[in-house]
DNA sequence: CATACTAGG
């Protein structure tokens, strides 16, 4: 403990932040204020489990840097740091800059974002435990549905990209915050993206506000770059620590990806030293599909000779599998048969969610045939559909990675060098650029972002992109016809959901569905509910045709959620009936949180009495088409092809549509690209309401030709040779919430 | 006839 010798107040040794200017300290005040008997923010003695822990972040390689940071922090507004795996940037600097930001004398907040939920909720616990502190208090988290900050005592908030996003909408200049940091800035969210722009041009309008990018190398130079004031932004750059990891090639390009992983995984499981293996292939089918042959081959090898090979498990990795199944990637090799008999090996074959998301600790061998799955986006035709494709140079490094975590390790690449040199493109294209961006551009718009193609994008849309956006939200009446925002779409912007979706949802009180519509909108936002498991897909349809409402897939969806409920929400019932409790509890979760947002703006939460339910089905779907009038097919001809309206795409109802017939006109939900193009979820619509309830939208004098068109002509023939006088447009319902006074189209 | 990379609000 330090004496008072006179230069300091008496008393100072009592305040661990003695001296301390905000925003202008060194490393040795800092260190020795980390190693007070008392803590610093909360002036408490400091537990003995904290020492231990300081003792192991002092290993860490950015503790070693830290006077360089802060030398690089006081100086400048815009630091990008590179930080590779293993060196402590997410749990330390954020603990750096609150002793330099002093957030908690200003009233103040330091944001540290991340792209996963997982990721902002354990990394506040480790800090909060670091810093000896109650997680929720000083050191808190904010996520969707979990907001674990105190308003008043929190100054250090881990949190999602999209939380942050969202709370600029309310606060465009995020005035409670002294540093921002932007954590795993390379992955490239959609997120990530949008904010990087507004906190480049925020830090002129705040000069007070420091930013933080945190990177991997690749990525470095261009954010850099984009953060140029004057000069770019300064680089603050620390090791990692891993170990080496071998690379190897194949000599000639694989025909059979597939086929090569089985046969490398086989290989090194006969051949090389003990160790775990990773393998990357691109899907569940894909996958389950390979965990069958790996085992039939290894039973087979085993047999042959049962003293050369150890046993193996084959652990299969996928999001949609339930918790308790990912799980056993955690579980330990399976033992060797005999005492001397050679050792067994985990194998865990998986999609890109190993990538990035999961770590699995033990890992020595990666087999990487350079595929994954992507997102990929046609403005043109505005779909969104997954491809096969190869990945980047960066993410095959990500991968090679993940072999080096506990010891020196070996990845197989199934592409030859020069195909990784020459063929493979540096990066993954960022989300931004393979999106529709009908959300996001209602959120910029929300953010007072007026000219979207003039933004300062790190990577700029295409314009069509935007405009396809733009055209969407005008037709939601989100946007008016010079693009500004209209009440309704300010509205929807506070919704965590598809413009479509917000809209039906809004206006849903007018045709007396609220509730029903609020069931429908959560079924949709949550993982498919329905199970099929490969062994008992009789069963499983079976049980869903029970369930199944033939007018239409949402009504299905509606019938679910309420049988659901009506068996108190019970995860047996659940199972019985071949459906995800995991998705029918989140689908419940999503629900109450849109009530809420619903009760704020006083959208009135109702339901028609039930002595009708044809009728009571009309309301839900007339209030369907309000949302999703641009997401509406048109039969041709008795094959059972249908044309999307407008941009006339040939596609087919997906196998798993209940509807018991083939209706002249759908509305669907999704649009989806597999072996051929399907549309999903999909419910029978009469013409009528299209013209009644979108009349812009299929405003027949500038309806492009065709036979959609003419069948929306008879349409209209007929309702004025039957109504005569009576305009289609007395039959809506009266209108009364307070929503209804905002255009409806 | 024949069915789903990952993450976020």
């Amino acid at each position: 403990m330090s004496k008072n010798n006179g230069k300091t107040p008496a008393g100072a040794e009592k305040e661990p932040l003695f001296g301390f200017m905000p925003r202008n300290v060194k490393a040795d005040q800092v260190q020795k204020a980390m190693e007070h008997e008392l803590n610093p923010f909360t002036k408490k003695p400091h537990s003995a489990q904290y020492m231990k822990i300081l003792a192991a972040r002092k290993k860490l390689p950015v503790f070693a840097q830290m006077e360089e940071f802060y030398n690089v922090f006081t100086k400048h507004q815009i630091i990008v740091m590179v930080g590779e795996t293993g060196s402590g940037k997410t749990t330390q600097i954020p603990q750096f800059v609150a002793y330099s930001d002093l957030p908690h004398t200003r009233g103040k907040l330091v944001a540290c974002t991340q792209p996963r939920r997982v990721a902002a909720m354990s990394v506040a616990k480790r800090v909060a435990d670091e810093m000896d502190m109650q997680l929720g208090k000083q050191v808190g988290y904010s996520i969707r549905f979990e907001d674990m900050t105190e308003p008043g005592t929190t100054f250090l908030k881990y949190m999602t990209d999209g939380m942050l996003l969202r709370e600029a909408m309310n606060d465009p200049d995020l005035q409670r915050y002294s540093t921002i940091i932007l954590d795993e800035a390379h992955e490239r969210t959609l997120a990530t993206d949008i904010l990087m722009g507004l906190l480049k041009s925020l830090a002129k309008r705040r000069p007070d506000l420091k930013i933080i990018i945190m990177s991997a190398t690749l990525d470095a130079l261009k954010f850099q770059r984009y953060f140029t004031i004057d000069t770019p932004a300064p680089l603050f750059k620390v090791p990692g620590r891993t170990h080496p990891v071998e690379i190897f090639y194949t000599q000639e390009p694989e025909p059979d990806y597939v086929e090569a992983a089985i046969r490398t995984v086989l290989m090194i499981h006969r051949a090389e030293e003990p160790g775990d293996i990773l393998l990357f292939l691109t899907g569940e089918e894909e996958i389950e599909d390979a965990c069958r042959k790996i085992k039939l081959e290894a039973d087979d090898l085993q047999n042959q000779d049962p003293e050369s090979v150890g046993p193996i498990a084959c652990i299969p990795l996928y999001s949609s599998l339930p918790p308790q199944q990912q799980q056993r990637i955690f579980d330990a090799a399976p033992p060797s048969r005999s005492p001397d008999g050679p050792p067994g090996r985990k194998i865990v074959i998986s999609t890109n969610i190993a990538e990035t998301s999961l770590t699995i600790d033990g890992i020595v061998y990666v087999v990487d045939p350079g595929f994954s799955k992507q997102k990929v986006y046609n403005p043109r035709i505005r779909v969104e559909s997954l491809l096969v494709s190869p990945i980047s140079k960066a993410s095959a490094q990500q991968r090679a990675g993940r072999a080096g975590r506990t010891r020196p390790g070996k990845c197989f690449r199934l592409y030859t060098e020069k195909d990784f040199m020459k063929e493979l493109e540096e990066q993954t294209h960022p989300e931004i650029l393979r999106s529709n961006l009908a959300n996001t551009v209602l959120e910029l718009v929300k953010l007072g972002i007026k000219d979207l193609v003039r933004f300062d994008y790190v990577d700029a849309p295409a314009p069509e992109t935007l405009m396809r956006a733009l055209e969407l939200l005008n037709y939601l009446a989100a946007l008016d016809d010079e693009g500004n925002l209209t009440p309704l779409g300010s509205m929807m912007s506070e919704f965590p959901l598809d413009p479509q979706m917000a809209k039906m949802l809004i206006v849903s009180p007018e045709f007396k569905c609220s509730q029903e519509i609020l069931t429908i909108v959560a079924m949709l936002s949550v993982p498919n509910v329905w199970l099929r498991p490969n062994n008992q897909r009789k069963e499983a349809d079976a049980a869903k045709q029970l369930l199944t409402v033939p007018d239409g897939d949402h009504l299905t969806l509606l019938n679910v959620y309420n049988e659901y409920k009506n068996n108190e929400y019970d995860k047996n019932w659940a199972w019985n009936h071949y459906l995800s409790g995991r998705s029918l509890a989140q689908a419940d979760n999503v629900r109450s949180q849109l009530q809420r947002i619903m009760e704020r703006f006083d959208i009135d939460l109702v339901s028609m009495e039930y002595k009708d339910q044809t009728k009571h089905y009309n309301n839900i779907r007339q209030a369907l088409v309000c949302g999703f009038f641009m997401q509406v097919a048109h039969k041709e001809g008795e094959k059972g092809n249908y044309l999307t309206v407008k941009d006339n795409q040939v596609v087919a109802l997906h196998p798993s549509c209940g509807l018991d017939t083939q209706p002249d006109w759908v509305i669907f939900n999704e649009f989806v690209l597999t072996t051929r193009p399907y549309i999903r979820t999909v419910t029978d619509v009469k013409p009528q309401w299209l013209l009644e309830f979108a009349p812009t939208y299929f405003d027949l004098s500038s309806f492009p030709d065709g036979e959609t068109k003419r069948a929306l002509q008879r349409t209209l023939q007929k309702a004025n040779q039957k109504s005569r006088g009576t305009s289609v447009e007395d039959k809506r319902p009266k209108k009364k919430s307070k929503t209804s006074s905002e255009p409806r189209r």
